[in-house]
DNA sequence: AGGAAACACTCAGGCAACCTTAAGGTTTTC
DNA sequence: GAAAACCTTAAGGTTGCCTGAGTGTTTCCT
Protein backbone atom coordinates (compact mmCIF):
# COMPACT_ATOMS: atom_id res chain seq x y z
CA UNK A 1 0.00 0.00 0.00
CA UNK A 2 1.32 3.78 -0.77
CA UNK A 3 0.06 6.05 1.51
CA UNK A 4 -0.57 4.32 5.12
CA UNK A 5 -3.43 5.85 6.75
CA UNK A 6 -3.53 7.31 9.99
CA UNK A 7 -6.42 8.40 12.22
CA UNK A 8 -5.92 11.16 14.69
CA UNK A 9 -7.81 11.88 17.54
CA UNK A 10 -7.43 14.76 19.64
CA UNK A 11 -9.88 17.17 20.76
CA UNK A 12 -7.31 20.44 20.64
CA UNK A 13 -8.19 21.66 16.72
CA UNK A 14 -4.94 23.26 16.77
CA UNK A 15 -3.14 20.40 17.28
CA UNK A 16 -4.92 18.29 14.75
CA UNK A 17 -3.75 20.81 12.01
CA UNK A 18 -0.67 20.63 13.12
CA UNK A 19 -0.16 16.47 12.95
CA UNK A 20 -2.75 16.69 9.46
CA UNK A 21 -0.66 19.53 7.65
CA UNK A 22 2.86 17.49 8.91
CA UNK A 23 1.26 13.50 8.47
CA UNK A 24 -0.11 14.77 4.80
CA UNK A 25 3.23 16.06 3.47
CA UNK A 26 5.22 13.48 4.91
CA UNK A 27 2.73 11.08 2.58
CA UNK A 28 -0.17 9.76 4.61
CA UNK A 29 -4.15 9.81 3.93
CA UNK A 30 -5.36 11.47 7.29
CA UNK A 31 -8.77 10.95 9.10
CA UNK A 32 -8.79 13.41 11.96
CA UNK A 33 -11.66 14.13 15.11
CA UNK A 34 -12.02 15.51 17.95
CA UNK A 35 -14.54 12.87 20.32
CA UNK A 36 -13.71 8.86 21.14
CA UNK A 37 -16.91 8.11 19.70
CA UNK A 38 -16.27 9.68 16.34
CA UNK A 39 -12.73 7.67 16.59
CA UNK A 40 -14.70 4.53 16.88
CA UNK A 41 -17.03 4.86 13.98
CA UNK A 42 -14.07 6.40 11.76
CA UNK A 43 -11.93 3.35 12.47
CA UNK A 44 -14.27 1.09 11.75
CA UNK A 45 -15.70 2.12 8.26
CA UNK A 46 -11.99 3.86 7.06
CA UNK A 47 -9.51 1.12 8.17
CA UNK A 48 -6.80 3.27 9.19
CA UNK A 49 -3.29 1.68 9.63
CA UNK A 50 -2.60 3.45 12.65
CA UNK A 51 -3.85 5.87 15.05
CA UNK A 52 -2.69 8.52 16.65
CA UNK A 53 -4.98 8.78 20.40
CA UNK A 54 -4.72 11.51 22.63
CA UNK A 55 -5.38 9.83 26.26
CA UNK A 56 -7.64 13.01 27.72
CA UNK A 57 -10.91 12.92 25.24
CA UNK A 58 -13.87 15.22 26.28
CA UNK A 59 -16.25 11.96 26.07
CA UNK A 60 -13.94 9.28 27.07
CA UNK A 61 -10.41 8.49 27.78
CA UNK A 62 -7.99 7.08 25.18
CA UNK A 63 -8.10 3.68 26.83
CA UNK A 64 -11.33 3.24 26.67
CA UNK A 65 -11.42 3.68 22.86
CA UNK A 66 -8.95 1.46 22.82
CA UNK A 67 -10.32 -1.31 24.75
CA UNK A 68 -13.71 -0.91 22.30
CA UNK A 69 -12.28 -1.28 19.45
CA UNK A 70 -10.55 -4.19 20.65
CA UNK A 71 -13.77 -5.52 21.43
CA UNK A 72 -15.10 -4.79 17.92
CA UNK A 73 -12.16 -6.95 16.66
CA UNK A 74 -11.03 -3.82 15.19
CA UNK A 75 -6.84 -4.14 15.76
CA UNK A 76 -4.64 -1.55 15.24
CA UNK A 77 -1.65 0.26 16.26
CA UNK A 78 -1.67 3.18 18.49
CA UNK A 79 0.89 6.11 18.91
CA UNK A 80 -0.80 7.81 22.65
CA UNK A 81 -0.26 11.17 23.48
CA UNK A 82 -0.88 12.83 26.43
CA UNK A 83 0.10 15.88 29.00
CA UNK A 84 3.31 15.65 30.29
CA UNK A 85 3.45 14.43 34.08
CA UNK A 86 0.58 11.68 33.57
CA UNK A 87 2.84 8.84 34.34
CA UNK A 88 0.47 6.86 35.53
CA UNK A 89 -0.88 6.32 31.81
CA UNK A 90 1.88 5.44 30.63
CA UNK A 91 2.13 1.63 32.43
CA UNK A 92 -1.31 1.31 30.90
CA UNK A 93 -0.96 2.57 27.76
CA UNK A 94 2.18 0.67 26.87
CA UNK A 95 1.34 -2.49 28.20
CA UNK A 96 -0.23 -3.96 24.63
CA UNK A 97 2.36 -4.99 21.39
CA UNK A 98 3.42 -2.90 19.16
CA UNK A 99 2.13 0.51 20.45
CA UNK A 100 3.89 4.09 21.47
CA UNK A 101 3.64 6.64 23.83
CA UNK A 102 4.77 10.13 23.30
CA UNK A 103 3.95 13.31 25.58
CA UNK A 104 2.65 16.71 24.63
CA UNK A 105 4.34 18.85 23.87
CA UNK A 106 6.42 17.22 20.48
CA UNK A 107 8.33 17.84 17.77
CA UNK A 108 6.33 17.40 14.62
CA UNK A 109 9.46 15.10 13.13
CA UNK A 110 9.93 13.11 15.87
CA UNK A 111 5.67 11.90 15.43
CA UNK A 112 6.47 10.90 12.03
CA UNK A 113 9.65 9.32 13.49
CA UNK A 114 7.31 7.28 15.97
CA UNK A 115 4.68 6.34 13.52
CA UNK A 116 6.99 5.28 10.47
CA UNK A 117 8.83 3.18 13.82
CA UNK A 118 5.39 1.51 14.44
CA UNK A 119 4.36 0.44 10.99
CA UNK A 120 7.99 -1.04 10.49
CA UNK A 121 7.77 -3.11 13.48
CA UNK A 122 3.86 -3.89 12.90
CA UNK A 123 5.00 -5.07 8.85
CA UNK A 124 1.91 -3.77 7.14
CA UNK A 125 2.94 -1.01 5.51
CA UNK A 126 5.87 0.06 3.02
CA UNK A 127 7.45 2.91 5.22
CA UNK A 128 10.63 4.46 5.11
CA UNK A 129 13.64 1.85 6.02
CA UNK A 130 15.03 2.36 9.56
CA UNK A 131 18.30 3.23 7.69
CA UNK A 132 18.89 6.85 6.56
CA UNK A 133 22.29 6.88 4.82
CA UNK A 134 23.24 10.48 2.82
CA UNK A 135 26.97 10.71 2.29
CA UNK A 136 29.52 9.93 5.20
CA UNK A 137 26.68 9.79 7.64
CA UNK A 138 24.54 6.97 8.35
CA UNK A 139 21.53 6.84 10.72
CA UNK A 140 19.73 4.01 12.34
CA UNK A 141 16.47 5.00 13.73
CA UNK A 142 15.80 2.12 15.43
CA UNK A 143 18.87 1.65 17.38
CA UNK A 144 19.27 5.66 17.59
CA UNK A 145 22.74 5.12 16.37
CA UNK A 146 25.11 7.52 14.25
CA UNK A 147 28.34 7.18 12.17
CA UNK A 148 30.45 8.99 10.10
CA UNK A 149 32.48 7.44 7.83
CA UNK A 150 31.85 3.82 10.35
CA UNK A 151 32.40 5.45 13.61
CA UNK A 152 29.87 5.96 15.57
CA UNK A 153 29.21 9.20 17.89
CA UNK A 154 26.84 9.99 20.55
CA UNK A 155 24.60 12.86 19.85
CA UNK A 156 21.52 14.53 22.59
CA UNK A 157 18.13 13.93 21.75
CA UNK A 158 17.85 17.28 20.37
CA UNK A 159 21.20 16.74 18.45
CA UNK A 160 20.17 13.87 16.81
CA UNK A 161 16.50 15.16 15.67
CA UNK A 162 18.27 18.34 14.40
CA UNK A 163 21.08 15.73 12.25
CA UNK A 164 17.86 13.62 10.99
CA UNK A 165 16.26 16.69 9.64
CA UNK A 166 19.22 18.08 8.26
CA UNK A 167 19.66 14.70 6.14
CA UNK A 168 16.17 14.04 5.52
CA UNK A 169 16.25 17.62 3.82
CA UNK A 170 19.84 17.20 2.34
CA UNK A 171 21.02 19.69 -0.43
CA UNK A 172 18.35 22.23 0.38
CA UNK A 173 18.63 25.19 2.09
CA UNK A 174 16.71 25.06 5.54
CA UNK A 175 15.78 28.51 7.01
CA UNK A 176 16.08 28.30 11.22
CA UNK A 177 12.51 28.89 11.18
CA UNK A 178 12.28 26.08 9.47
CA UNK A 179 14.13 24.07 11.16
CA UNK A 180 12.50 25.23 14.38
CA UNK A 181 9.20 24.18 13.40
CA UNK A 182 10.23 20.48 12.38
CA UNK A 183 12.62 19.55 15.79
CA UNK A 184 11.56 21.49 18.52
CA UNK A 185 8.35 21.21 20.40
CA UNK A 186 5.37 22.96 18.78
CA UNK A 187 4.95 25.26 21.63
CA UNK A 188 8.97 25.98 21.85
CA UNK A 189 8.90 29.90 21.99
CA UNK A 190 12.77 30.52 21.79
CA UNK A 191 14.58 32.43 19.36
CA UNK A 192 16.54 31.15 16.05
CA UNK A 193 20.08 31.50 18.79
CA UNK A 194 18.93 28.00 19.53
CA UNK A 195 19.47 26.90 16.24
CA UNK A 196 22.93 27.88 15.79
CA UNK A 197 23.82 26.44 19.04
CA UNK A 198 23.03 22.73 18.07
CA UNK A 199 24.22 22.92 14.73
CA UNK A 200 27.29 23.97 16.20
CA UNK A 201 27.33 21.46 18.79
CA UNK A 202 26.63 18.57 15.85
CA UNK A 203 29.37 19.82 13.73
CA UNK A 204 31.80 19.50 17.21
CA UNK A 205 30.95 16.03 17.14
CA UNK A 206 31.18 15.66 13.12
CA UNK A 207 33.38 17.28 11.07
CA UNK A 208 36.42 15.98 13.41
CA UNK A 209 35.28 12.58 11.51
CA UNK A 210 34.44 13.44 8.64
CA UNK A 211 36.53 14.89 4.86
CA UNK A 212 33.98 17.44 4.05
CA UNK A 213 31.97 20.12 5.96
CA UNK A 214 28.69 18.38 6.19
CA UNK A 215 26.46 21.06 7.51
CA UNK A 216 27.22 24.17 5.98
CA UNK A 217 26.04 27.73 6.71
CA UNK A 218 24.20 29.49 3.77
CA UNK A 219 24.37 33.22 5.34
CA UNK A 220 21.72 34.89 5.41
CA UNK A 221 19.59 31.97 4.46
CA UNK A 222 20.03 28.83 6.64
CA UNK A 223 21.91 26.03 6.79
CA UNK A 224 22.12 23.04 4.57
CA UNK A 225 23.27 18.79 4.82
CA UNK A 226 25.44 19.02 1.74
CA UNK A 227 26.64 16.20 -0.36
CA UNK A 228 27.45 15.19 -3.68
CA UNK A 229 27.99 19.20 -4.80
CA UNK A 230 29.98 18.25 -8.42
CA UNK A 231 27.18 16.45 -10.01
CA UNK A 232 24.14 15.57 -9.63
CA UNK B 1 -0.94 21.22 -15.91
CA UNK B 2 0.51 24.18 -17.67
CA UNK B 3 -0.51 27.29 -15.69
CA UNK B 4 -0.27 26.59 -11.88
CA UNK B 5 -3.49 28.61 -9.98
CA UNK B 6 -2.44 30.75 -6.97
CA UNK B 7 -5.12 32.01 -4.83
CA UNK B 8 -3.80 35.46 -3.39
CA UNK B 9 -5.14 36.42 0.09
CA UNK B 10 -4.21 39.59 1.22
CA UNK B 11 -6.28 43.03 2.49
CA UNK B 12 -3.99 45.66 1.12
CA UNK B 13 -5.00 45.70 -2.62
CA UNK B 14 -1.54 47.70 -3.33
CA UNK B 15 -0.11 43.61 -2.37
CA UNK B 16 -2.40 42.08 -4.42
CA UNK B 17 -2.16 43.80 -7.06
CA UNK B 18 1.37 43.63 -7.34
CA UNK B 19 1.65 40.02 -6.44
CA UNK B 20 -0.99 39.60 -9.26
CA UNK B 21 0.91 41.32 -12.34
CA UNK B 22 4.01 39.65 -10.96
CA UNK B 23 2.64 36.04 -11.35
CA UNK B 24 0.56 36.14 -14.27
CA UNK B 25 3.76 37.25 -15.53
CA UNK B 26 5.60 34.04 -14.53
CA UNK B 27 2.98 32.24 -16.12
CA UNK B 28 0.24 32.10 -13.21
CA UNK B 29 -3.35 31.88 -13.06
CA UNK B 30 -4.01 34.38 -10.21
CA UNK B 31 -7.52 34.50 -8.17
CA UNK B 32 -6.93 37.35 -5.92
CA UNK B 33 -9.54 37.92 -2.38
CA UNK B 34 -9.29 40.53 0.22
CA UNK B 35 -10.59 38.30 3.02
CA UNK B 36 -10.94 34.85 4.91
CA UNK B 37 -14.64 34.26 3.93
CA UNK B 38 -13.71 34.57 0.35
CA UNK B 39 -10.59 32.56 0.46
CA UNK B 40 -12.44 29.70 1.46
CA UNK B 41 -14.70 30.16 -1.28
CA UNK B 42 -12.37 30.49 -4.05
CA UNK B 43 -10.30 28.13 -2.86
CA UNK B 44 -13.32 25.42 -2.95
CA UNK B 45 -14.56 26.53 -6.28
CA UNK B 46 -11.91 27.29 -8.25
CA UNK B 47 -9.04 24.44 -6.65
CA UNK B 48 -6.00 26.59 -7.01
CA UNK B 49 -2.87 24.75 -6.87
CA UNK B 50 -1.19 26.70 -3.99
CA UNK B 51 -2.00 29.72 -1.98
CA UNK B 52 -0.59 32.90 -0.82
CA UNK B 53 -2.27 34.04 2.80
CA UNK B 54 -1.60 36.98 5.02
CA UNK B 55 -1.87 35.75 8.26
CA UNK B 56 -3.20 39.02 9.55
CA UNK B 57 -6.66 39.12 7.70
CA UNK B 58 -9.94 41.94 8.78
CA UNK B 59 -12.56 39.08 8.67
CA UNK B 60 -10.09 36.16 10.85
CA UNK B 61 -6.63 34.84 10.65
CA UNK B 62 -5.11 33.62 8.43
CA UNK B 63 -4.45 30.35 10.37
CA UNK B 64 -8.52 29.65 10.58
CA UNK B 65 -8.29 29.82 7.17
CA UNK B 66 -6.45 26.84 6.60
CA UNK B 67 -7.93 24.73 9.30
CA UNK B 68 -10.95 25.58 7.58
CA UNK B 69 -10.14 24.05 4.25
CA UNK B 70 -8.83 21.74 6.30
CA UNK B 71 -11.37 20.75 7.78
CA UNK B 72 -13.38 20.86 4.46
CA UNK B 73 -10.57 18.37 3.00
CA UNK B 74 -9.25 20.80 0.62
CA UNK B 75 -5.62 20.58 1.10
CA UNK B 76 -3.12 23.22 -1.04
CA UNK B 77 0.09 24.40 0.30
CA UNK B 78 0.24 27.99 1.42
CA UNK B 79 2.73 30.71 0.88
CA UNK B 80 2.27 32.74 4.44
CA UNK B 81 3.24 36.31 4.57
CA UNK B 82 3.38 38.34 7.43
CA UNK B 83 4.59 41.99 8.75
CA UNK B 84 8.10 41.84 9.94
CA UNK B 85 8.34 42.23 14.02
CA UNK B 86 5.33 40.01 14.19
CA UNK B 87 6.95 38.12 17.16
CA UNK B 88 3.74 37.27 18.82
CA UNK B 89 2.38 35.82 15.17
CA UNK B 90 5.38 33.78 15.10
CA UNK B 91 2.85 30.71 16.29
CA UNK B 92 4.79 27.56 15.22
CA UNK B 93 3.88 25.66 12.64
CA UNK B 94 3.80 27.72 9.56
CA UNK B 95 6.42 25.81 7.93
CA UNK B 96 5.02 22.30 8.47
CA UNK B 97 4.71 20.00 6.05
CA UNK B 98 5.13 21.94 2.64
CA UNK B 99 4.17 25.11 3.69
CA UNK B 100 6.38 27.82 3.98
CA UNK B 101 6.47 31.68 5.05
CA UNK B 102 8.06 35.11 4.11
CA UNK B 103 7.84 38.60 5.62
CA UNK B 104 6.55 41.20 4.47
CA UNK B 105 8.22 43.37 2.70
CA UNK B 106 9.04 40.90 0.08
CA UNK B 107 10.38 41.02 -3.54
CA UNK B 108 8.55 40.15 -5.94
CA UNK B 109 10.64 37.73 -7.52
CA UNK B 110 11.74 36.06 -4.16
CA UNK B 111 7.71 35.14 -3.88
CA UNK B 112 7.69 33.79 -7.45
CA UNK B 113 10.72 31.62 -6.46
CA UNK B 114 9.55 30.22 -2.93
CA UNK B 115 6.23 29.24 -5.12
CA UNK B 116 7.97 27.48 -7.40
CA UNK B 117 10.11 25.76 -4.58
CA UNK B 118 6.56 24.81 -3.05
CA UNK B 119 5.19 23.15 -6.05
CA UNK B 120 8.47 21.15 -6.73
CA UNK B 121 8.63 20.03 -3.80
CA UNK B 122 4.43 19.17 -3.30
CA UNK B 123 5.41 17.78 -7.43
CA UNK B 124 2.17 18.47 -8.06
CA UNK B 125 3.23 20.80 -10.88
CA UNK B 126 5.37 20.69 -14.00
CA UNK B 127 7.66 23.74 -12.45
CA UNK B 128 10.59 25.13 -13.29
CA UNK B 129 13.29 22.97 -12.92
CA UNK B 130 15.42 24.24 -9.50
CA UNK B 131 18.75 24.85 -11.86
CA UNK B 132 18.88 27.64 -13.97
CA UNK B 133 21.79 27.21 -16.36
CA UNK B 134 22.23 30.28 -18.55
CA UNK B 135 25.94 30.04 -20.30
CA UNK B 136 28.88 29.45 -18.34
CA UNK B 137 26.63 29.96 -15.05
CA UNK B 138 24.74 27.72 -13.26
CA UNK B 139 22.63 28.22 -10.69
CA UNK B 140 21.52 25.65 -7.84
CA UNK B 141 18.17 27.25 -6.36
CA UNK B 142 17.77 24.29 -3.81
CA UNK B 143 21.19 24.61 -2.67
CA UNK B 144 21.37 28.49 -3.08
CA UNK B 145 24.73 27.51 -4.99
CA UNK B 146 26.21 29.27 -8.13
CA UNK B 147 28.94 27.88 -10.14
CA UNK B 148 30.75 29.85 -12.94
CA UNK B 149 32.04 27.39 -15.72
CA UNK B 150 31.65 24.66 -12.43
CA UNK B 151 33.67 26.87 -9.81
CA UNK B 152 31.94 27.90 -7.00
CA UNK B 153 31.48 31.38 -5.88
CA UNK B 154 29.99 32.55 -2.42
CA UNK B 155 27.15 35.11 -3.03
CA UNK B 156 25.38 37.52 -0.81
CA UNK B 157 21.73 37.10 -0.65
CA UNK B 158 21.10 40.22 -2.49
CA UNK B 159 23.62 39.48 -5.06
CA UNK B 160 22.29 36.33 -5.63
CA UNK B 161 18.59 37.68 -6.57
CA UNK B 162 20.54 39.78 -9.12
CA UNK B 163 21.96 37.47 -10.61
CA UNK B 164 18.83 35.30 -10.84
CA UNK B 165 17.18 37.65 -12.22
CA UNK B 166 19.64 38.50 -15.08
CA UNK B 167 20.07 35.23 -15.62
CA UNK B 168 16.03 34.56 -15.60
CA UNK B 169 16.26 37.33 -18.32
CA UNK B 170 19.30 36.61 -20.22
CA UNK B 171 19.91 38.23 -24.09
CA UNK B 172 17.09 40.76 -22.69
CA UNK B 173 18.23 44.32 -21.42
CA UNK B 174 16.73 45.01 -17.94
CA UNK B 175 16.43 48.66 -16.79
CA UNK B 176 17.40 49.61 -14.01
CA UNK B 177 14.28 50.50 -12.60
CA UNK B 178 12.86 47.31 -13.48
CA UNK B 179 15.87 45.20 -11.69
CA UNK B 180 14.73 47.65 -8.16
CA UNK B 181 11.42 46.50 -8.55
CA UNK B 182 12.19 42.54 -9.05
CA UNK B 183 15.08 42.19 -7.20
CA UNK B 184 14.83 44.65 -3.87
CA UNK B 185 11.88 44.77 -1.51
CA UNK B 186 8.83 46.12 -2.63
CA UNK B 187 9.24 49.59 0.14
CA UNK B 188 12.91 49.92 -0.78
CA UNK B 189 13.50 53.78 -1.47
CA UNK B 190 17.02 54.02 -2.18
CA UNK B 191 18.17 54.93 -5.50
CA UNK B 192 19.60 53.38 -9.38
CA UNK B 193 22.75 53.83 -7.22
CA UNK B 194 22.67 50.65 -5.67
CA UNK B 195 21.84 48.12 -8.80
CA UNK B 196 24.81 49.85 -10.15
CA UNK B 197 27.13 49.06 -6.95
CA UNK B 198 25.48 45.35 -7.23
CA UNK B 199 26.44 45.03 -10.37
CA UNK B 200 29.84 46.00 -9.64
CA UNK B 201 30.07 43.13 -7.12
CA UNK B 202 28.44 40.88 -9.08
CA UNK B 203 30.94 41.13 -11.66
CA UNK B 204 33.79 41.35 -9.19
CA UNK B 205 32.98 37.94 -8.63
CA UNK B 206 32.19 36.48 -11.83
CA UNK B 207 34.37 37.81 -13.87
CA UNK B 208 37.94 36.27 -12.95
CA UNK B 209 35.77 32.92 -13.56
CA UNK B 210 34.24 33.87 -17.16
CA UNK B 211 35.47 33.92 -20.33
CA UNK B 212 32.90 36.62 -21.46
CA UNK B 213 31.65 39.70 -19.81
CA UNK B 214 28.38 37.94 -18.60
CA UNK B 215 27.10 41.06 -17.17
CA UNK B 216 27.52 44.04 -19.75
CA UNK B 217 26.07 47.50 -19.15
CA UNK B 218 23.67 49.27 -22.03
CA UNK B 219 24.26 53.05 -21.05
CA UNK B 220 21.29 54.96 -20.92
CA UNK B 221 19.06 51.75 -20.96
CA UNK B 222 20.06 49.07 -18.32
CA UNK B 223 22.15 45.74 -17.57
CA UNK B 224 22.03 42.32 -20.01
CA UNK B 225 22.59 38.78 -19.16
CA UNK B 226 24.73 38.19 -22.31
CA UNK B 227 25.36 34.81 -23.67
CA UNK B 228 25.52 33.09 -27.27
CA UNK B 229 25.87 36.72 -28.64
CA UNK B 230 27.25 35.43 -32.40
CA UNK B 231 24.45 33.83 -33.66
CA UNK B 232 20.83 34.26 -33.10
C1' DA C 1 37.20 69.05 -31.96
C1' DG C 2 36.31 70.69 -27.47
C1' DG C 3 33.80 70.71 -23.53
C1' DA C 4 29.86 70.00 -20.65
C1' DA C 5 26.47 66.94 -19.04
C1' DA C 6 24.87 62.55 -18.24
C1' DC C 7 25.87 58.10 -17.12
C1' DA C 8 28.56 54.42 -15.00
C1' DC C 9 32.03 52.26 -11.93
C1' DT C 10 34.51 51.56 -7.72
C1' DC C 11 35.57 52.11 -3.10
C1' DA C 12 35.33 53.27 1.75
C1' DG C 13 32.68 53.65 5.87
C1' DG C 14 28.80 53.25 9.12
C1' DC C 15 25.37 50.54 10.65
C1' DA C 16 22.71 46.45 11.21
C1' DA C 17 22.21 41.63 10.93
C1' DC C 18 24.21 37.35 11.34
C1' DC C 19 27.19 33.52 13.06
C1' DT C 20 29.91 31.27 16.45
C1' DT C 21 31.31 30.12 20.80
C1' DA C 22 31.40 29.95 25.63
C1' DA C 23 29.51 30.32 30.06
C1' DG C 24 25.93 29.87 33.34
C1' DG C 25 21.41 28.75 34.88
C1' DT C 26 17.38 25.64 34.79
C1' DT C 27 15.12 21.44 34.25
C1' DT C 28 15.11 16.55 33.78
C1' DT C 29 16.86 12.07 34.70
C1' DC C 30 18.85 8.51 37.25
C1' DG D 1 22.13 14.91 44.88
C1' DA D 2 24.92 14.51 40.76
C1' DA D 3 25.04 14.22 35.81
C1' DA D 4 23.07 15.12 31.51
C1' DA D 5 20.40 17.77 28.57
C1' DC D 6 18.49 21.95 27.53
C1' DC D 7 17.92 26.87 26.98
C1' DT D 8 19.39 31.61 27.38
C1' DT D 9 22.45 35.22 27.05
C1' DA D 10 26.14 37.85 25.62
C1' DA D 11 30.55 39.00 23.62
C1' DG D 12 33.16 39.36 19.54
C1' DG D 13 34.05 38.70 15.00
C1' DT D 14 32.27 38.55 10.35
C1' DT D 15 29.43 39.67 6.64
C1' DG D 16 25.91 42.23 4.21
C1' DC D 17 23.51 46.45 2.98
C1' DC D 18 23.30 51.02 1.63
C1' DT D 19 25.07 55.70 0.91
C1' DG D 20 27.96 59.06 -0.89
C1' DA D 21 32.04 60.73 -2.94
C1' DG D 22 35.51 60.50 -6.36
C1' DT D 23 36.81 59.01 -10.81
C1' DG D 24 36.18 57.29 -15.38
C1' DT D 25 33.51 57.00 -19.68
C1' DT D 26 30.25 58.11 -23.20
C1' DT D 27 27.13 61.16 -25.49
C1' DC D 28 25.68 65.28 -27.28
C1' DC D 29 25.83 70.02 -28.50
C1' DT D 30 28.04 73.93 -30.38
Amino acid sequence: MKNPKVLIVDDEKNIRDLLEAGLKFAGFSVYSVGTGTEAVTVAEKAKPDIMILDVMLPDQSGFSVTKKLRSMNIDLPVLFLSARDDRGDKVTGLTVGGDDYMTKPFSIDEVIARIQAILRRTKKQDVEDSIIEVGEIKINQDAHEVFVNGTEIELSPTEYKLLRFLMANANRVMSKDQILDHVWEYDFNGEQGIVESYVSYLRKKIDPLSKNQLIQTKRGVGYIFRVAKSEE
